[in-house]
DNA sequence: ACAATACATACCTATATGGGAATATGTCAA
DNA sequence: TTGACATATTCCCATATAGGTATGTATTGT
């Protein structure tokens, strides 16, 4: 098979660029299509088919009045993604210390000889 | 053009599940590839190639030793996606509280005759 | 009814994969 | 050196877009 589809969740919808302007936009409140297309400087039918992407998969809501179809950001449907990233914070936190505690070590040792034995740090290649 | 290149940044790197799985896996500990194909029952060529998908946008770290090369998520770089999430937290609370409010106006019907301004519920469609 | 407005869809093209198979590269072991 | 082992890369193919253009559809105003 090829690529995954786009339209099957929202990792995938939010991977466009383009679709993340839109929902940072369309989060302070709703909008007509007319307003996403002059403020973002998109195609209307290019924002047609991303705000399309964007309510399949749950991130925006769509409004009808007359002939006017308002949009809206979902933001509750972000919060798996707000999640699922914050399951690597207790990570970067343990990483951060690292750092921290390292530097600390290298200026120890500006005033005394390695007694330590020597922090294992794996030289990256790249 | 077509689709953005996966390449590109770590929004489109993630799209991919495979690549999330691998992400979480190497979170805890840094791991040889060997460890990463029988675990997560992938494709040596295919692990290989996530891989350097996920090395290219500085998701993942590598180090060589021997003829074994270990991998270990570089959980910092998933900061910016958590921080893009979290820009819309409080939108999302909002809407809870809305929701709250919304049912807490309708208990109190059931005692009172309206008499605020009846709360604009956009009527959605689908 | 008719024209204008606001969107959505269809169609076509170029392209970036992701998977699978085969092969190349690099390292260690005997 | 000759293999065995661990990974990476290359090739080929199928496919899911994203963009651009043109067209379809629904709604309003006159």
């Amino acid at each position: 098979m090829a690529r995954a589809a786009t339209t099957s969740d929202a990792f995938n919808a939010i991977a466009e660029p383009r679709r993340r302007q839109i929902l940072s936009y369309l989060a302070l409140r709703e909008r007509p299509v007319g307003d996403i297309v002059e403020e973002l400087g998109f195609d209307q039918p290019s924002v047609s088919k991303h705000l399309r992407v964007l309510r399949n998969v749950g991130l925006v809501r769509m409004r009808c009045q007359g002939r006017h179809k308002f949009y809206r950001t979902n933001a509750e449907a972000i919060r798996p993604l707000h999640e699922w990233a914050a399951t690597f914070e207790r990570y970067w936190q343990r990483q951060l210390q690292s750092v921290k505690r390292l530097a600390e070590e290298r200026m120890s040792q500006l005033n005394a000889a390695e007694v330590l034995p020597s922090p294992k740090i794996p030289k990256e290649k790249v």
